[in-house]
DNA sequence: CGAGTTTGACCAGCGC
DNA sequence: GCGCTGGTCAAACTCG
């Protein structure tokens, strides 16, 4: 388990000690102290011999109550507390040239550092109560050494700000161009389907490309502002950037729009027979003559449970066999809010059992719980890998890989099919995820898949850290853009398939969640690492979607 | 008693 | 026009 956050470099690495065993036998594991920058103090993870139970600490309080660990710590002494052995873990050694043996014995650093580590935030992760107190230490560490700290902790905190606003621009600046880009493959995939538009409706309105048709929200959605492609963006009330494959619903713009009623399930629906119902004289302008089609984003998992928890609360509302397999098709509906036009529907594979199909349409119109916030965007991106293609041709499908060449998990973790009557993008994930192609990746150290069954502490950690609206501030390079934050979903998919991870994963959040609450928000600024990236109203400090995928 | 589930009926599109 | 199919509805039922 891992806490790395990556975005705001230098100024914004905080690191955490994970304690193996009681706080008198406890085995440090620095985590994340990475080789040019400064550490900054640890959080303590506090975990019995078999990792079971995890309590948090600053690492303040933590030296209150053992501080014993520390000086043991610090001085690597030989002083006979013998069975305290203390152990330093770089989980991120693989930048180390030393990487291995993981576990190495502290040498050679001096008492004034360390207890600098302690008292110096950084990132303001410490209340001002949190470390160790000036009356605890103020015999050890001068009053001049006191300021120095405090002066760089000021430092720290105005390098944070710069670095946010330069973020903030870099972002801006993608999403202008992200924006331009698709505006040209519409003008493209006009040109290309001229003729066979026209064929389909005799009206003198402007042929749609495909990504038109299906309403260029779900860019919007992703946070693609260009005002050109998403006029009615306004009028959409769930734009909310956590909202669960908001990506795909929006794909009906002037459905979602006309609900008369605010509760108009229908007109949000699936595609179903009753959906290619267009209401006379009501939407004609903003939903293309062409019967209108909506984006499903489907999910395989392997899963033994009747359901994927994915966050959300589903009300069931129909069952029916589907022809050709044996195991019935349920169909549930979003009830976390009134009116909410989620649907999903869940069948088992009719070749293997083993394998659940949840496929989602809608999106939602209420904010999401964190959990639920990870199949959003996961469903996002493949919406948006699946929209921002030129797939609803009849013909087939044009290759999704023409347009995320530097996915190389596409074609094999993401299939699309536009045979069906609305397009929809299908997330494999029950194959363990190969870890080759993206490792091959020059993505590999930002968005690494994790070894399955072996996750690794830096790996784990993406899914807390690097939320998926957030891919321009997590990733260095504006390039990478939206195309790695559908890495990064997709791959947190993949993550969180896994049950063991999952498992381990829930028990270690909902014991950090547990201490968090008695340790009066010490962990708070976890939650919020990243400029404009923010967890929901109520919603745990934790990042958005740790647990979302677990299966039960 | 309210919320959620079950299940048969109903509706609409599609193919023959 | 008829039957098949997918999707939805809604009454009955279950459960906490």
């Amino acid at each position: 388990m891992s806490f790395s956050r990556e975005n705001n470099g230098y100024s914004s690495l905080w690191s955490f000690v994970i304690i193996f065993g009681p706080p008198s036998q406890a085995t440090l594991l620095n985590t994340s102290v990475e080789k040019n920058l400064q550490p900054l103090p640890p959080l303590l993870l506090l975990m019995d011999q078999q990792g079971r139970e995890l309590t948090f600490f600053r690492s303040g309080d933590f030296l209150r109550q053992n501080p014993a660990a520390l000086s043991d710590h610090l001085t690597d002494n030989s002083i006979d507390r013998g069975k305290s052995t203390i152990k330093e873990v770089d989980f991120f050694s693989n930048d180390r040239t030393d990487n291995l043996p993981l576990v190495q014995e502290m040498k050679g650093e001096s008492s004034s550092a360390i207890v600098d580590s302690v008292v110096n935030t950084g990132l303001n992760l410490l209340t001002s109560s949190s470390g160790v107190s000036e009356k605890e230490n103020g015999n050890k560490l001068p009053n001049n050494e006191l300021k120095k700290l405090q002066a760089e902790l000021d430092r720290l905190h105005d390098e944070n700000k710069n670095l946010r606003s330069i973020l903030d621009q870099i972002s801006k600046s993608y999403k202008e161009l992200q924006a331009q880009l698709l505006m040209a493959m519409q003008k493209q995939a006009k040109g290309n389907r001229g003729e066979q538009k026209g064929k389909l409706n005799g009206i003198a309105s402007p042929i749609m490309s495909p990504q038109q048709f299906m309403d260029p929200r779900p860019f919007a959605a992703l946070d693609v502002n260009d005002p050109s492609v998403s006029d009615d963006k306004a009028q959409d009330v769930s734009v909310s950037p956590t909202n669960t494959t908001e990506a795909l619903s929006q794909i009906n713009p002037g459905k979602q729009a006309s609900t008369d009623d605010g509760l108009d399930q229908t007109s949000q629906s699936w595609g179903s027979p009753k959906s290619p119902r267009l209401e006379p004289g009501k939407n004609e302008e903003q939903v293309p003559e062409v019967p209108f089609r909506k984006a499903r984003v489907s999910v395989r998992a392997r899963s033994e449970a009747p359901l994927i928890t994915d966050g959300c609360q589903w009300r069931k509302y129909g069952q029916k066999m589907a022809k050709g397999n044996p195991c019935p098709r349920a169909y549930y509906r979003c009830t976390m809010a009134v009116g909410c036009p989620v649907r999903k529907q869940v069948q088992r594979c009719a070749e293997d059992k083993t394998i659940l199909i949840t496929t989602y349409e809608g999106n939602h119109n209420h904010p999401l719980p964190p959990a639920a916030t990870a199949m959003a965007n996961t469903t996002s991106a493949a919406a948006a890998m699946l929209l921002s293609g030129s797939i609803t041709s009849k013909e087939g499908l044009p290759s999704n890989n023409s347009f995320f060449p530097s996915l190389p998990y596409a074609s094999t973790m993401a299939t699309l099919s536009a045979s069906a009557p609305f397009p929809t993008i299908t997330l494999d994930l029950t194959q363990s995820p190969n870890p080759i192609p993206v490792f091959r990746s020059p993505l590999s150290t930002t968005f690494p898949l994790p070894l399955h069954g072996c996750p690794q502490p830096q790996l784990l950690g993406h899914p807390m850290y690097v939320p998926s609206k957030l891919p321009t501030a997590a990733i260095p390079s504006v390039q990478l853009g939206q195309r790695h934050a559908s890495m990064v979903e997709t791959v947190t998919a993949a993550i969180a398939s896994d049950p063991n991870f999952t498992a381990a994963l829930a028990a270690a959040i909902s014991s950090v969640i547990g201490t968090q609450k008695s340790n009066d928000g010490s962990s708070s600024n976890i939650s919020a690492p990243n400029g404009g990236l923010t967890g929901l109203p109520g919603s745990p400090q934790l990042p958005q979607s740790c647990t979302t995928f677990s299966t039960n």
